[in-house]
DNA sequence: CAAACTATTCAGC
DNA sequence: GCTGAATAGTTTG
């Protein structure tokens, strides 16, 4: 556990419901803007994925990226957290 | 400490 | 739209 992964992870935790933001857009809140690919790994190799919303970090061209249960299950999460949110509002 | 790796991003064609 | 190059931090030896 790093102080940057740290705040990364606090950073994606406070991303909204059904909401997604950019690894650019995470690295900017962490601190380090051109810190991008390490954010990314750092979700990768982080010790609980499923205590931290990776799910909602994405590339900057709208790509998914990736996901510790495949992208597809990635997308498939985020639809779901809208219709929660939708749900919700 | 140094080298290698990475779920990215930007620029050029 | 796709390919190539660059950047910064993490991890491992």
């Amino acid at each position: 556990m790093t102080p940057f992964a740290k705040k990364v992870y606090k950073v994606v935790s406070n991303i909204p419901l059904g909401e997604v933001r950019t690894y650019k857009w995470v690295a900017l809140k962490a601190g380090k803007p051109k810190a991008v690919r390490a954010v990314g790994q750092i979700l990768k190799n982080n010790p609980y994925p499923w205590f931290i919303p990776c799910h909602r970090v994405i590339c900057a061209s709208g790509d998914l990226g990736g996901y510790v249960f495949g992208k597809k299950k990635k997308k498939a999460l985020l639809d779901l957290e809208k219709q929660i949110r939708k749900v919700m509002v």
